[in-house]
DNA sequence: CACCAGGCAAGCC
DNA sequence: GGCTTGCATGGT
């Protein structure tokens, strides 16, 4: 991959696996979406960037170089070879993996700001992607930092300081029903040092699902979530019910499983490479609309 | 009207 | 320990 500053874009040439699409609506985020010339515009780290795509080329506009270094590339996981990942996934001839991998072919796994996604998969919990979207820009329209974007305002994601400070009977503008308990007790912990979610960075993965289950509206698939999306452990398998149909359907002859045994089968399967593959047929999952 | 949505906590036994 | 139930809201 090249990296060229043309005007106040960041211009990547030569980039292999990745679309925008597969990234951005494969559902591990919540803050992009298509612009009106089949881009991607979305928020996070408190800075706004559109993406395009023409062959192998990819645009960031309307950025610097600082912010492509200091956030971007992280964020995008461009420093990773996930044709390497590819080829591991589908050794040994697995069929399903190879047309989940042939369906999402452009997917990387953000990593996304630790806070934001704590919350945003809180908000998760017994809801469709729709409306997560439409109660975190509620939250963030509401309760976040405006800046300007290309000639439009946009809204951080609101940190924990923030809302803690806030009345709790202010939380109801966000319509996140039952979550909303959660979340504010959750700003209130991380708010007030309580719960330090820096320390999660250097955790092994076990420990780090241990301490975020601590945390009340956390449990095991939002903790698998957060440790996927937020801090890249790959070994991770966020099991819903979509992944969970799709295990059924493609590993074990459309049999109901419990989600223990979908778990153990994955991480001998799939290893510490568990998490790529779960959103490979998550994605793949929802676009066959499996079991609905 | 019922049922579901990238589940979880609390209350049972 | 495992199993069941209530939970806010909005869409079909």
């Amino acid at each position: 991959m090249k990296v060229c500053i043309k005007n106040n874009d960041i211009v990547l040439e030569n980039v292999t696996d990745f679309k925008p699409t597969d990234t951005f609506d494969c559902g591990q985020c919540f803050r992009f979406n298509p612009d009106n010339n089949g881009g991607y515009i979305g928020t996070a780290y408190g800075r706004t960037v559109r993406i395009t795509q023409d062959g192998d080329t990819v645009t960031l506009h309307s950025t610097t170089q600082s912010d492509f270094d200091s956030v971007w590339k992280k964020f995008l996981d461009l420093d990773r070879d996930y044709t390497a990942i590819k080829k591991e996934l589908t050794k040994g001839s697995d069929a399903v993996m190879a047309s989940a991998i042939d369906y999402g072919k452009g997917i990387r796994i953000l990593k996304q700001d630790l806070w934001e996604t704590v919350i945003s998969f809180i908000i998760s919990a017994s809801n469709n992607i729709p409306r997560i979207k439409k109660i975190i820009e509620l939250l963030c329209t509401n309760f976040g930092t405006p800046h300007e974007y290309e000639g439009k305002t946009y809204y951080s994601f609101p940190d924990a300081k923030t809302i803690a400070a806030l009345n709790p009977a202010e939380l109801d503008v966000i319509r996140a029903g039952f979550r909303t308990k959660y979340i504010y007790a959750c700003a209130k912990s991380v708010a007030s040092g309580e719960f330090e979610l820096d320390l999660l960075y250097n955790m092994s993965t076990t420990d780090a699902k241990r301490e975020l289950m601590k945390l009340n509206g956390i449990g095991n698939k939002v903790a698998d979530c957060i440790l996927l999306f937020a801090l890249n452990k790959f070994d991770s398998f966020p099991i819903d019910v979509w992944i969970k149909r799709i295990m059924e359907y493609c590993y074990f002859e459309n049999e109901p499983q419990p989600i223990p045994v979908i778990a153990e089968f994955a991480n001998s399967k799939f290893g510490n490479l568990g998490g790529i593959a779960q959103q490979y047929l998550f994605y793949y999952a929802r676009s066959l609309k499996i079991g609905t």
